[in-house]
DNA sequence: GTTCGCACCTGAGCGC
DNA sequence: TGCGCTCAGGTGCGAA
């Protein structure tokens, strides 16, 4: 599944291949892909085509193209949900079964193309608003930065997330509170701090709350750098299973498997719907777990 | 105001 | 072979 470090080498992607080309014409294949954009298909192709993509943003897991000569700003936001793709393609290439919307170009060299198997994704345009000195499409006002974004104040997240009254885990999902982290990272995250995911985040120490911030940043810059190399010219990579799988994983989807530092078998968990990964002896359940 | 649970969606994997 | 069930999980919204 896409998160930060793989939404983050889209941007890059897009940055390097898109970026002062001219949008000529729009094609939504599915609507479903462009269900934010309330005033529809035609509303959506019409405010894109003849603009010029000026800039490729992120924040979290929300990826924006800025658009050029326009006032109020606007972009093209995207997130990629569950199994989004953005692929940069010829104009001749096959089709892709899932491909949801198509954006040509007026210099016909390639095509920016939204893949979406199970169309948790989509795109739409935006405005851009000011938020805390960043300026952010309208969707994308109430999320956090991410512990890589080099404004990321680790000292006031710390703060913030001792006064919830929740679950670690689910702080650390709450993209409000801070951005960028899924079910993979955020199961990673703890195993590197130690800490077990229903602990209760009041009762945190400080140190406890900077320690898994802090690995939370160190795992996904991880990703990020592995990541990075699998891009070329044509593709621009979310390849679920390429990406996916070369990331050294110590506890995700390894359930029964020995811990990769004490040797315990690693437990898989019901949480909220999904799984959480821990290792028994390394993240002990606390005595006092948040419901 | 805060927290929680569920729907959305498709394909793989599995048991029968 | 085919059917039905479960699982995967990010986000937004309504309920508590």
């Amino acid at each position: 599944m896409p998160e930060l470090p793989e939404v983050e080498v889209v941007r890059a992607g897009l940055a390097a291949h898109v970026t002062g080309r001219t949008v000529s014409t729009v094609e939504v294949r599915h609507p479903r892909a462009i269900r934010r954009h309330i005033a529809g298909e035609r509303d959506f192709a019409g405010r894109l085509a003849g603009r010029v993509l000026a800039a490729a943003r992120r924040r979290g897991k929300y990826l924006w193209l800025e658009l050029d000569g326009c006032a109020p700003a606007e972009a093209v936001l995207s997130h990629l949900g569950m199994s989004g793709q953005l692929r940069i393609q010829p104009p001749d290439a096959p089709d892709e079964s899932h491909l949801r919307v198509r954006l040509r170009f007026a210099d016909a060299a390639s095509e920016l193309r939204f893949v979406d198997q199970r169309t948790f994704g989509g795109l739409s345009v935006e405005d851009l608003v000011p938020v805390d000195g960043a300026l952010l499409p309208r969707p994308v006002a109430h999320i956090a930065r991410d512990p890589l974004d080099p404004l990321f104040d680790v000292e006031a997240v710390v703060t913030a997330m001792r006064v919830r009254r929740t679950g670690l885990k689910r702080a650390l999902l709450d993209q409000t509170l801070v951005s960028g982290i899924g079910n993979i990272y955020a199961d990673e995250a703890l195993w590197r701090a130690r800490l077990h995911w229903a602990r209760p985040t009041a009762e945190l120490r400080r140190s406890q709350a900077r320690a898994v911030l802090t690995a939370a940043a160190e795992v996904m810059a991880e990703a990020l750098a592995a990541g990075g190399t699998s891009f070329d010219a044509l593709y621009v990579n979310i390849n679920g299973r390429s990406g996916y799988f070369d990331r050294s994983l110590a506890v995700y989807g390894r359930d029964g498997l020995p811990c990769p530092r004490c040797g315990a078998a690693v437990r898989r968990d019901s949480f909220t719907n999904r799984s959480s990964y821990t290792c028994p002896r390394c993240q002990p359940r606390p005595r006092r777990p948040h419901p």
